[in-house]
DNA sequence: ATTAATGTTCAGAA
DNA sequence: TTTCTGAACATTAA
C-alpha cells in the first residue's frame, strides 16, 4: 500500500473530507473538521509504514491509517464507491485523490504529532517491526512467552507486521508446529523462523499481497495481488503439503483463527 | 435461509 | 502478570 501511494510525496494536501457512505462511520481522530484544518495546505513530506499501519507525514503531524481486515488505501481507483471512508484531495496537475477504502469498516484514522508516535504508537503498543527486527531480539521476544508460536507471531507487541496468513505460511517454511509452545523453540529452529518470516514477507510484498477469496486485497492502482497463488498451506486444506508432498494440509483453530499446517512435516518440539 | 468465516485490534475478564 | 474472550462491521461461502 505504502508503495502503490508513494507518488503523493511532496504534494499538498488541499483537504480530507467523509464522502457519504451508507454505513456506520469508522473512526476517526480527531475530528473529520479539526483533521482537515490541521493538513490542508500543508504538503505530504513522506510515506512510512509501522507494522500494518501506513503512516502519511505531513509537517509536524503524522497521519495514521490502519486497515486491520478489509481495508485498502489507493489512489482514485477503489473496489467500489460504497465504502470510502476517507478522501484526501492532493494539489497539482493531474489532481491526486487518496482514499481510505474498508468494506467492513473496522479501519482506524488518526492524526498524531510526529514526536508522539513514538509514545503514543511504539510503547506498549507495537514492537519492533517483522523487517526490522535482528535475529537476536526476535529469539529473545519468542523465547519468553508460553503461548502457541503461531498466536505469539500475531501479538503485534511482541513484533509488528505479521498477519494471520503470513503466519501460517512461514511456520510451514521453518517446519515448526503452529501449537509449538514458543519458549521451548530452540534457538536454531529460532533463527530458521527468522529467515522463513523475512522470506515470506519481502516476496509477499513483490507479489503485491495476497487476494483472497473474497476479492478484498487490490493494490493503488486496483489490480489484484499475486502472492496467493504461491501459498503453501493457507486455505488449502485437504491439499498435499508442498514440501513433503505425502502429508495432507489440515486447518486448525487457534486463539479463535484458522492455522493451516502440514502435520507430516511441522513436527512438535 | 442460517451460520460460520474472514490479510485485525482492543478492552475487560479469567 | 499473562492469556483468553468477545465485540466492532459487512460480505460471502458453506
Amino acid at each position: 500500500m505504502c508503495r502503490g501511494i508513494a507518488s503523493i510525496v511532496g504534494r499538498t494536501i488541499q483537504r480530507v473530507s467523509r464522502p457519504p457512505c451508507g454505513y456506520r462511520q469508522i473512526r476517526i481522530q480527531p475530528e473529520i473538521e479539526r483533521l482537515n484544518e490541521r493538513v490542508a495546505r500543508r504538503m505530504v513530506s513522506a510515506v512510512t509504514r509501522l507494522g500494518k499501519r501506513v503512516v502519511i507525514h505531513v509537517g509536524d503531524e503524522a497521519l495514521i491509517l490502519q486497515p486491520k481486515m478489509t481495508g485498502l488505501v489507493v489512489l482514485d481507483k477503489p473496489p467500489d464507491g460504497e465504502h470510502v471512508r476517507l478522501r484526501v484531495d492532493l494539489v497539482g496537475a493531474p489532481p491526486i485523490r487518496l482514499l481510505f477504502w474498508d468494506r467492513r469498516g473496522l479501519g482506524t484514522v488518526e492524526l498524531v504529532r510526529q514526536a508522539e508516535i513514538q509514545q503514543r504508537l511504539i510503547e506498549g503498543r507495537l514492537g519492533p517491526d517483522a523487517l526490522e527486527i535482528t535475529v537476536e531480539e526476535f529469539c529473545q521476544r519468542l523465547g519468553e512467552t508460553s503461548r502457541p508460536i503461531k498466536v505469539a507471531l500475531l501479538d503485534q507487541k511482541l513484533l509488528a507486521g505479521v498477519g494471520n496468513l503470513y503466519a501460517s505460511e512461514m511456520l510451514h517454511v521453518a517446519k515448526i508446529h503452529p501449537a509449538t509452545v514458543s519458549s521451548k523453540i530452540s534457538r536454531r529452529k529460532l533463527r530458521l523462523l527468522h529467515i522463513a518470516m523475512r522470506e515470506i514477507l519481502l516476496m509477499a510484498i513483490a507479489h503485491d499481497g495476497s487476494t483472497l477469496s473474497d476479492g478484498t486485497y487490490r493494490n493503488a492502482l486496483n489490480e489484484s495481488g499475486t502472492y496467493q497463488n504461491q501459498h503453501r498451506v493457507y486455505d488449502r486444506a485437504g491439499h498435499p503439503c508442498p514440501t513433503c508432498a505425502a502429508g495432507r494440509i489440515q486447518r486448525m483453530v487457534q486463539a479463535q483463527r484458522s492455522t493451516f499446517y502440514c502435520p507430516r512435516c511441522q513436527r512438535r518440539a
